[in-house]
DNA sequence: AATGATATTGATAATCATTATCATTTTATG
DNA sequence: CATAAAATGATAATGATTATCAATATCATT
């Protein structure tokens, strides 16, 4: 399942930022390397839980990806304008590991997101 | 668009921790009191906007609900079986307030959320 | 009470991202 | 080359969420 990884990786890196399954979907197709809907999923679901990509949730739940340059981190999202910081969270993962630890839990994830209003709002 | 609004409050609160919008409908149907699907949906994305309950996102999407003012715990929750464990989350509180902090934020709340898999699964 | 204006509800259909299926094609390997 | 295994992609299925809209409840005013 590694053919086509390269060239989804490729087009997320041209989006900029954060994209969609379905715009670089879209994207490959413009740029002559069509590739198929069920692909460009499998892709990046292989690159999520390798931890080459992050993913992010929109309002309406559909998950956005990005490259991730700096390992894995989360966000502090202002409530009013939207602003969003990426942070640092290695403490959390800490924590998160030893009370999975404790209570017999394997294959941990976890989900944090921190949300207050920023200086402007 | 409120008298259903106290009705689905009380069901998130009896649900005692997170809980879905198609949970919530569930149980109301269950508890005597069935209430329309998007009756449900409505109510919910009122108190969300009201900040009178929390949202979370499932890794496959789904959106979870939970009471805002419950006293402040977290849930290891096994994607198996459903089995949930409540989580004493000091260190996390301090690390997000300082992030907070850190980054000119105020009125900040967190979401964490503990997935994994338990012993038996 | 009766009227009418307005808001709420809920059954149902529509939407849309995501997943599953499966036949076909590609790649790897002997 | 031949055969097995993996990858692909068109398509259908799934399932949460949203939109629709007629029916019902609410409430102020007469």
């Amino acid at each position: 399942m590694s053919k086509s990884l390269p060239a989804v990786i490729t087009t997320l890196e041209r989006a900029g930022g954060f994209a969609s399954a379905q715009e670089v979907f879209q994207l490959m197709r413009k740029q002559g390397k069509p590739t198929g809907l069920a692909t460009v999923y499998r892709a990046l679901q292989k690159a999520a839980t390798d931890n080459t990509v992050d993913v992010i949730r929109k309002d309406d739940g559909e998950a956005l990806y990005r490259l991730c340059a700096t390992g894995h981190h989360h966000h502090l999202v202002c409530t009013s304008c939207g602003k969003t910081v990426e942070v640092e969270g290695s403490a959390v993962e800490k924590w998160a590991n030893s009370v999975a630890k404790n209570n017999g839990f394997k294959k941990v994830s976890h989900v944090v997101e921190l949300f207050g209003l920023c200086q402007k709002c």
